[in-house]
This record gives structure tokens, C-alpha cells and sequence, in this order.
DNA sequence: AAGTTATCTCTACAAATGTAGAGGTGTCAA
DNA sequence: TTGACACCTCTACATTTGTAGAGATAACTT
């Protein structure tokens, strides 16, 4: 199984992204594609990319020599993992002084801030019927 | 020198909110504040504080046999050292949709959305008088 | 069939992290 | 001046993370 929110450390973002890209796809794929950012060995990779596995964040296939791998989780899971680790930690749970400390410190162009701002609207009338995030546990 | 953006295992976000609560401390202190949630023996504690001072997230001062620690890191800037590490990695770098995925996946009042909605219309005034935040390098 | 190439497996090792025991030393009260 | 107590130092060890070499095996080419 999957973590449902998992955590990822730098190494693990770095193969993941990639193998969202290119999955599914061979160990060698990954390490080839990261030869100009990362130059790792190929066994760098390898062993990461099993790591993952043995925590349930690829998954592998074995189609003869080969071992394919695809992501079990979706970018969508990882980034909300990220999330919750620095919303639990940093902000103790609390939502708005995150999204405000991220707004206050962070350049966001007039036209983000409005899509921001109509984004917000939307939500709120789905709160004000009564609508609940189906995702949000807690 | 402290680190500009650190990031903080789980076990330095637990220690560094109760120095932030208790400083000047004393390793003891820390131990015993966090008795109840974490039952650390005192050289547990002992050992991530030193760890965390030659890191730079602490400092230490000595005051005849006792040793005196401080957070060298405001909560300011350990939260958005939290946050550039998820908006690095998981959304490489873009704000908008990490914004968006925060505001989308998890709870938040009307209230805490009203809020959010005016300090959004705040932040784009001193976007169209030029006004840049003073923070944000990059 | 033999050589070359692609891929794999196994093993290793350093640094960082989480956790703590054992024993030393300074301090204060009797 | 001797305990008792508080606090300290040192050392240790398991696990996770980052990184990779060496040698084995399968596969393709001629």
C-alpha cells in the first residue's frame, strides 16, 4: 500500500518527478534523464528508485530482464503530503497563517491574485452550502 | 550564522517550539516541558539541542555550570523555510497552485476566507504602486 | 559461438537522524 | 564533609538517506 500523504525527501522528488514524466519506464530511463541535473550513477538510482518501491511510492513490474516502475502515488498525494508535513509542524495546524505567510512573503503577479481572489469566492459558496471538501480529513 | 531558510526535522520542530515557549532555557526545562508528549530521556533532548546549535538553530550560552539556549531562527523564518522547501520541490517553485491546493483541499471558515480575501486585495495595492516585498530574494 | 552492450544484483560506506545509558562534576543543605 | 541532587559529558547504536563500485546475466549482433 501506498502512504496515503507521504513525505519525500529531495532525492525521492527528484526521481519521482521524473519517472511521472516518463512512466512507465526502466531504471535506465530515469537515470539517463537526469544525467544533465543530478549526473548519478546508475546504481544511485537504481537503489533509490527500489527504496521507493520497498515504501510503496513506485510501483515495479517485471517484464522479462526488464523492471518496470510507475509512481503509486499521484503528484496530486505528494504535494498535499508536503503540505500537511509543514501545516502540522510549522503551523501547527492552522491553515490561514500559512496561506498568509505564503501570500505576504512570496511574488504573486496582479493576475495570480485575482485568480487567487476568484478561487476564494468559489469556495466560499461552497461553504455557505453547506459543501465540505470530500478529501479534508481531520 | 544561523541558516537563512533551515529546515527542521520533526524532532527540531518539537524541540525548537518549546525553546521559543521557555527561553532561555535549559536543556532540562525542555526535557521536562516536553515529558508529557514526547517521554525523551534527558540525553535525548540534549543531544538533538547540541546537534541543532552546531547547526546554528540554537544558541547556547553558559552561566556557571548551566547551559542556556536560545532559538537563532524566529518561527517567521522557520515556517517559510518549511514552505520554500515544499514550494522547491513539490510544486517546483510555482506559488499559485500550491496556494490553490492548500485552499482547496483543506478546511477554512468564512471567516478565515473573508480574511484571506481582503489581505489579498492589500497585497495587490502594493503590487500596483510598484511596491515589492522586502523579503522575497529571488 | 563469441563479443559487445544493456541491465541487473549485491554489497558497502559515510553522513544524518533518533534514541539513550553510564558515569562525572558542581552545588547546596545538613 | 558528606550526601543528595541537578546537570553535564561521552559514547554508542540502530535506522534512514545519499552515493556508488564490482561483478553477474541476459540480449543482440555478426
Amino acid at each position: 500500500m501506498p502512504p496515503p500523504l507521504p513525505e519525500l525527501t529531495e532525492a525521492e522528488w527528484v526521481i519521482i518527478k521524473a519517472v511521472w514524466t516518463h512512466q512507465p519506464c526502466a531504471a535506465p530511463t530515469i537515470q539517463e534523464a537526469l544525467a544533465g541535473s543530478q549526473g548519478w550513477a546508475y546504481s544511485t538510482v537504481r537503489t533509490l528508485m527500489d527504496r521507493m518501491a520497498s515504501k510503496g511510492l513506485l510501483t515495479t513490474e517485471k517484464v522479462r530482464h526488464l523492471t518496470l516502475y510507475r509512481a503509486a502515488i499521484t503528484r496530486q498525494q505528494a504535494q498535499l503530503g508536503e503540505l500537511r508535513y509543514a501545516l502540522r509542524h510549522a503551523f501547527d495546524g492552522a491553515l490561514k497563517p500559512m496561506v498568509e505567510t505564503l501570500i505576504s512573503n512570496e511574488k504573486l503577479s496582479v493576475e495570480e491574485l485575482d485568480e487567487l481572489e476568484s478561487m476564494i469566492k468559489n469556495r466560499r459558496q461552497l461553504g455557505e452550502t453547506g459543501k465540505r471538501p470530500r478529501k479534508a480529513k481531520s
